[in-house]
DNA sequence: CCCTGATTCGC
DNA sequence: GCGAATCAGG
C-alpha cells in the first residue's frame, strides 16, 4: 500500500485533529505508526505544538543489516492502538451511553464478547439491544484504562474533541 | 508495561 | 521517498 492522495489527505486531516499516530496507522490500515510518523515528517507537518525540549538526539551508531524481527502485523480484528489524553479518562466514566444499536458497525463474530468475556483491555461499545440474545459487546482491544478501541472512542468522544486537544496542549506549552 | 513523537539510515 | 529500528520520554 502506497500513499496515494487519498490516504496522504486523511493523513493530514486526523494529525490536525491530533490524533495520534497510531491511531492514525489503525485508522488507515496497512501502515505502522513509524510509517505515519516518517509521512508526517517528510509532509513538513510535524510539530503539533510542544516546542520539541528534546531536541538535540545523540545520533545512532551506524547499524548494519540486521535479521530484523517481524514488523508488527496489524490484527485485523482489533482496531490498533488508543491513546487520549488524560483529561478523557475521566469523561469515560461519565460519558453517555452510546447508542446501542448501531446498524452501522458490524462486529467479527470471533471479537465478540459477552459481560463475562469482558476484560480491562476489550471495547465495552455495547451492540445490539441489551437484555436480548443478540446483545454482545465489541469486544476490540481497547487500551490505557480506556473502556472502548480506537474507533468507538473516536464516536464517543466527539463532541469533546476539541476541548480535548485544546487542553491537551495548554499543558504541553 | 503501556504509550508518545523524533531521528537515522538502509533500502 | 519509505519506514523499521531505535531513541527519549510520559
Amino acid at each position: 500500500m502506497s500513499w496515494t492522495d487519498e490516504r496522504v489527505e486523511l493523513l493530514k486531516k486526523l494529525w490536525g485533529d491530533g490524533l495520534s499516530a497510531s491511531q492514525i496507522a489503525a485508522e488507515l490500515g496497512e501502515v505502522t505508526r513509524n510509517a505515519v510518523i516518517g509521512k508526517v515528517h517528510r509532509l513538513g507537518l510535524s510539530g503539533r505544538a510542544k516546542t520539541a525540549p528534546t531536541a538535540a538526539r545523540p545520533r545512532k551508531p551506524a547499524r548494519e543489516a540486521e535479521p530484523r524481527r517481524d514488523a508488527r502485523p496489524q490484527r485485523p480484528l482489533t482496531h490498533g492502538a488508543t491513546a487520549l489524553a488524560p483529561e478523557l479518562e475521566q469523561m469515560a466514566e461519565e460519558a453517555p451511553a452510546p447508542a446501542p444499536q448501531s446498524a452501522d458497525n458490524v462486529v467479527p463474530i470471533g471479537q465478540r464478547c459477552t459481560i463475562m468475556n469482558l476484560t480491562e483491555s476489550t471495547c465495552r461499545w455495547p451492540m445490539g439491544e441489551p437484555g436480548t440474545d443478540g446483545f454482545y459487546f465489541c469486544g476490540g482491544k481497547s487500551k490505557q484504562g480506556l473502556p472502548y478501541c480506537a474507533h468507538h472512542a473516536r464516536i464517543a468522544y466527539q463532541p469533546v474533541q476539541d476541548r480535548r486537544r485544546d487542553r491537551r496542549l495548554a499543558y504541553l506549552a
